[in-house]
DNA sequence: ATGCATGAGCG
DNA sequence: GCTCATGCATA
């Protein structure tokens, strides 16, 4: 089952060679509220409470009312069509050779004025007709236990399933109302479960995980990348995360599953708003020196980052991210291995206790509106 | 598959 | 400035 009936790969190919081969760096940016303009349904955001010390829930209680009724205005179906075009990735590969190395002292804003080549012009789902910000339909979630999975799940062919699981896709439900009243329960069981077995079937369909992630956007409203797809099969999303996308993936599963032949077609629109500033590329010992600084603190404050950045001539901003993306990852259903057993587990257990006390800031907020949001253009490659 | 990055929302 | 969801670009 090699093959994949995906036209994505056409649609990144010609996007990336539209990136390098037309400049379109123009002062006059349209309005770019895209998100709010194409979002179908804008509930408030949940309240959004995020650390530790808020709630303990053993059962996960997932509103089912997420779920949008299928999109049909968009794009026809091409499955089974393609005759499997080459990696999408493989065709930019060697677009761009430079590689930001580190430059201390230097703002971020240095560089978004700088027309150097540090900056890339981005592709991005974010002007799909169907892309939302998911911000605004997350649940109000408590996850702050049933974290204990140790699953490798980076492989692809591991635990197989039989079909006989295919009830997972069929939640447990506490009322029988069909359309807003029932709730889900959701523990990493089965997310290990669900994630496991939707990979399989997914593969067995024929599909990528950017497909997947495509299809999601004409059936439901939300589009989501190869990215997101990959790690949630992987459980490398927090549990809320997973919890919020397990639905949308498991409608589509079924969808997919039952009308063969049918539906799902994925196309990429191409557009580009600011430019992407490029990924810094940290040296694996500098990378060591900052997991010992994780390790000492996780939680360092302006001064601290600030004088790691010193130290590791590294610009201040790379190491705050590179803390972020830390901590983020200390979150992930499936933490990162790799140091014993320390802290793998530890949100497995139900503690309260607050943990945000130096990362205050009290005189000056100081970036409301930071200078970083402007973007220039909107392309919207004609595809094919 | 994953490293660094963006942006929304919240104080 | 943080968290959190998410993704471009790349290994």
């Amino acid at each position: 089952m090699s093959t994949s009936p995906s036209s994505v790969a056409a649609a990144y190919a010609l996007h990336h060679h539209h990136i390098h081969t037309h400049h379109h760096i123009h002062p006059f940016h349209h309005q770019h509220h895209l998100e709010t303009s194409n979002t179908f349904f804008y509930p408030p955001p949940p309240p959004a409470s995020s650390d530790s010390s808020s709630n303990n829930t053993n059962d996960l209680i997932l509103q089912h009312t997420d779920i949008k009724p299928p999109n049909p205005y968009l794009f026809s179906n091409t499955k089974s069509v393609s005759p499997s075009p080459p990696s999408p990735t493989n065709n930019v590969a060697t677009a761009w050779p430079v590689i930001m190395q580190h430059h201390p002292h230097k703002s971020i804003e240095d560089y978004w004025n700088s027309n150097s080549s540090n900056y890339y012009q981005p592709s991005t789902y974010h002007h799909h007709p169907n892309y939302m910000t998911n911000h605004q339909f997350l649940p109000s979630l408590d996850h702050e236990h049933n974290f204990h999975s140790n699953q490798p799940a980076t492989s692809s062919n591991q635990g197989l399933l039989d079909d006989n699981d295919l009830n997972l896709l069929q939640l447990r439900t506490n009322n029988d109302n069909d359309d807003d009243e029932q709730q889900l329960h959701i523990d990493n069981n089965d997310l290990n479960r669900f994630s496991k077995q939707f990979k399989q079937r997914r593969i067995k369909l024929g599909y990528t995980q950017a497909d997947v992630g495509l299809a999601l956007g004409n059936l439901y409203g939300n589009v989501f990348s190869q990215t997101t797809i990959c790690r949630f099969e992987a459980l490398q999303l927090s549990f809320k995360n997973m919890c919020k996308l397990r639905p949308l993936l498991a409608k589509w599963l079924e969808d997919s599953e039952s009308q063969t032949g049918t539906t799902n077609s994925m196309e990429k629109i191409a557009a580009s708003g600011r430019k992407r500033k490029k990924r810094t590329s940290i040296e694996v010992s500098i990378k060591q020196a900052l997991e010992l600084g994780f390790a000492r603190n996780p939680k360092p404050v302006a001064q601290d980052i600030t004088q790691l950045a010193d130290q590791l001539q590294l610009e201040k901003e790379v190491v705050r991210v590179w803390f972020c993306n830390r901590r983020q990852k200390e979150k992930r259903v499936t933490p990162p291995l790799g140091n014993g057993s320390a802290s793998a587990s530890n949100n497995n257990h139900h503690h309260h206790h607050s943990q945000h006390h130096n990362i205050k800031s009290p005189s000056s907020p100081s970036t409301p509106t930071d200078t970083r949001g402007d973007y220039y253009d909107y392309h919207y490659s004609t595809h094919l």
